[in-house]
DNA sequence: CCTGCTATTGCGAGTCATTTTCAACACCAG
DNA sequence: CTGGTGTTGAAAATGACTCGCAATAGCAGG
C-alpha cells in the first residue's frame, strides 16, 4: 500500500474527505520532507491551486493520522518540517556555514528513554534531537 | 569568579557597557534558568524598571558570550528558555500530563557529537534535546 | 445521476514570541 | 567633565502559524 493510499484511507476511516488539495499536498510529501512554506510555493510554482492555511491543515491532519511527524532542522527553531514515515526516521544536523542539511540515523532518542525510565522513572513518549555545526565543506575552509 | 562578574568582563571585553538593566538581568538569571517573558515578569514585580527588549536583548547578548544557553522545553519547541552553564541541569523532560519540566544531566549530547564526527566527519557545535511524556505521579493517575 | 448535509477551503484577520527601528539617553575613556 | 557611541524604551514590524467565517465541494443515501 503507498503512502497516498494510506493517507487517503486514514483521512476516510476518520470521516475525512479526499479534496483536490489534499491529493495534491500527500503525493508532493509523499517522496520527501517539506516545512509547509515551500511546499506551498513548490506546489503552486506547479501549477497547482491550493492556499498555504489549506497546506498547514493538511500537515496537521496527516500527522494526527500518524503518517508524518514533526522535526526541526536546527536547534534554535528555524523551520518546521514535516517527513513522511515510510522514510527511515532521521534526524537532521544543519550546517551553519552553507545551511545544508545532512539527515542522520541514531536510536538515541531510544537510549536517552531507557536511562530516564530506568533511572528516574520517566515514560517518554516523544522526542526531539537537532544539532548544527560545520560540515566538512565548511571545516577545511575555516583552517 | 562569580557569574556576575565573567558576564560583566565578558561584556566588556567586547566594548559593551555594564548597564543598570543589564546588572539586575545578569543578577537574575545567575541562579536559575529563565525565559524571557518570566524574567521580564519577575524584575517589573520586584520594583526594577528594563523593558522587555532589552531583556531579549541581554539574553541574547550573554548567549553570543558564551555564558548562557538557549533550550526548549519540549519537542515542540513551545518554550524558549536560557541556561547560565554555570549550573549542570542541562536538559528537560516535560510532563505532558502536569506540565511538570523535570531537569536532567546526560552527556548525550557528547556521544552523538563523537558519532557523527567519527562516522561522517560533522562539527557539531550545538544541539537540542527535548523529550516529553508523564511523569512518575501521571503514570500512575492513569492506570 | 440528483440532493443535502457538512467537511473543507480561501482569504483576511488574529496571535504571539521575538526582532527591529529610531530618537533619547547614559556609560565610560580620556 | 564631556563627547562619542553603545544602549534603552516604546512602538511598529516580523514571521510563522492559526482562526473565523462565508462560500464551496465531497460523498452517502435516495
Ligand atoms: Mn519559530
Ligand atoms: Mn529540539
Ligand atoms: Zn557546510
Ligand atoms: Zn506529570
Amino acid at each position: 500500500m503507498t503512502f497516498i493510499e494510506q493517507a487517503s484511507d486514514a483521512i476516510r476511516d476518520s470521516g475525512g474527505r479526499m479534496t483536490r488539495q489534499r491529493r495534491i499536498i500527500i503525493e508532493q510529501i509523499a517522496g520527501a520532507q517539506w516545512d509547509a512554506e515551500s511546499l506551498y510555493a513548490e506546489l503552486t510554482a506547479a501549477g497547482e491551486e491550493v492556499s498555504l492555511a489549506t497546506v498547514y491543515r493538511t500537515l496537521s491532519v496527516l500527522e494526527g493520522a500518524g503518517l508524518l511527524q514533526q522535526r526541526y532542522l536546527s536547534p534554535d527553531h528555524e523551520r518546521r518540517v514535516y517527513v513522511p514515515l515510510t522514510t527511515l526516521q532521521t534526524h537532521h544536523f544543519t550546517c551553519k556555514g552553507c545551511g545544508k542539511v545532512i539527515p542522520f540515523e541514531t536510536d538515541i532518542v531510544g537510549r536517552l528513554s531507557s536511562e530516564l525510565a530506568a533511572g528516574m522513572g520517566l515514560q517518554v513518549t516523544s522526542g526531539c534531537i537537532c544539532v548544527e555545526g560545520y560540515c566538512v565543506d565548511c571545516q577545511e575552509e575555516t583552517t
